[in-house]
DNA sequence: ATAATCAAACCGACCGGTCGGTCTGATTGT
DNA sequence: ACAATCAGACCGACCGGTCGGTTTGATTAT
């Protein structure tokens, strides 16, 4: 099929440009270093992408996708907030192993964010939805007095920084530490903070 | 002083480059922006600094001198471990609030450093100091019975993510959310979490 | 069956413009 | 006079992006 060559030929690029863009970051990466690793050449790609950013875009909504079925899981993994919120911490064990390899992109996206408006629209707006739900969550466990009456907004700030802080050591220092299971019991050690003093 | 002159310019070169790599990154700005935002000419710029990666070094090395200087507080602000680390959330108040308008720098810096060997190691010296520093810090309160059992490292670790998290957040939505004055409060919050049962 | 046709995929030479860095001659303070 | 300092023209390399032309493979007409 010749749809079907090009889809590959469209993945190989996208594939190629990660790892340009991680490796050196977006400014510093061409378009023909990305076209060598990909084995296609500059017209290919543009072909398939009408600008370098275009390409960075979709690679950027791709990781946000991700995350957002992951926060889906949060909602159906457990009865109590507490429970649901132990959910999000053997979740955030997955999530932080598989944002291993990719991790430096999310730099590149964040950095991205603080200076181009389209993506910092396209960033902040997941971002405060993934705070909402985590503000929610909480906010049941108080109601439900499973978790201390602490401020939920606050509370989900954070939750969302320590992910966002843990991620961040991890591109720093891949091999420091133990920080791949270290990153649940971080989250677990937050939680007993949280938790109501009847609670394990 | 002719001497005198010359530091003032380099002087304000660096803060013209700090504002520039802030807005833009490293990679998109150029030299002769700098030097057209410092009011200084091209030749002024390489009189000074050998190189751009230079003068962005500079800036680097002195942003983690501004660092070191903090952690010294810690270490005399308190008797027991729980005031000391009472002392940091009051510390990392006033290092995030400091740090709001640099903080775009701050993200440039990480970027750096994953792809740069030298920065790297820069980094990473005084990154591992600091996590030491606040396990030794939780140690002291676990001796004490100030602090619960926690494993003094994890917790450490948890303590710099929260922080390099808040930044972040700072940087991405400087305006959502009352995050300033929440630093502090949400280190608060971890430390309840810390703190044994008969603490306040 | 096969020649003709077509649209999409792909190539790589090429363009205007910008980059980091150099160099020369003028200006400054002493 | 003269050493330190600066301005900005200038350089080669390289950038993102364009464009005319070629290849590919499915579809149609005969």
């Amino acid at each position: 099929m010749t749809q079907q060559r090009g889809e590959e030929t469209q993945a190989r690029i996208l594939r190629a440009a990660a790892e340009c863009f991680m490796r050196e970051g977006y400014d510093a990466t061409g378009v023909a270093e990305i076209c060598t690793r990909a084995g296609v050449s500059k017209g290919a790609f543009y072909h398939h992408f009408p600008t370098k950013q275009a390409a960075f875009l979709v690679l950027f909504e791709r990781w946000l996708q991700g995350l957002e079925a992951s926060l889906q899981v949060i909602h159906t993994s457990g009865r109590t907030a507490p429970q649901r919120l132990e959910g999000l911490a053997a979740m955030a064990e997955q999530v932080l192993e598989q944002a291993n390899g990719q991790a430096p992109m999310f730099v590149e996206f964040w950095r991205q964010a603080t200076k181009n408006p389209d993506m910092w629209q396209a960033t902040i707006e997941p971002y405060r939805r993934f705070r909402t739900a985590f503000a929610a969550l909480i906010n049941e466990g108080v109601a439900e007095q499973t978790l201390r009456p602490v401020d939920p907004n606050l509370a989900a700030q954070v939750l969302v920084a320590l992910g966002v802080g843990l991620i961040l050591q991890g591109v720093l220092d891949p091999g420091g530490a133990e920080w791949r299971g270290a990153a649940g019991q971080a989250i677990r050690l937050l939680l007993d903070g949280l938790a109501a003093d009847d609670n394990g």
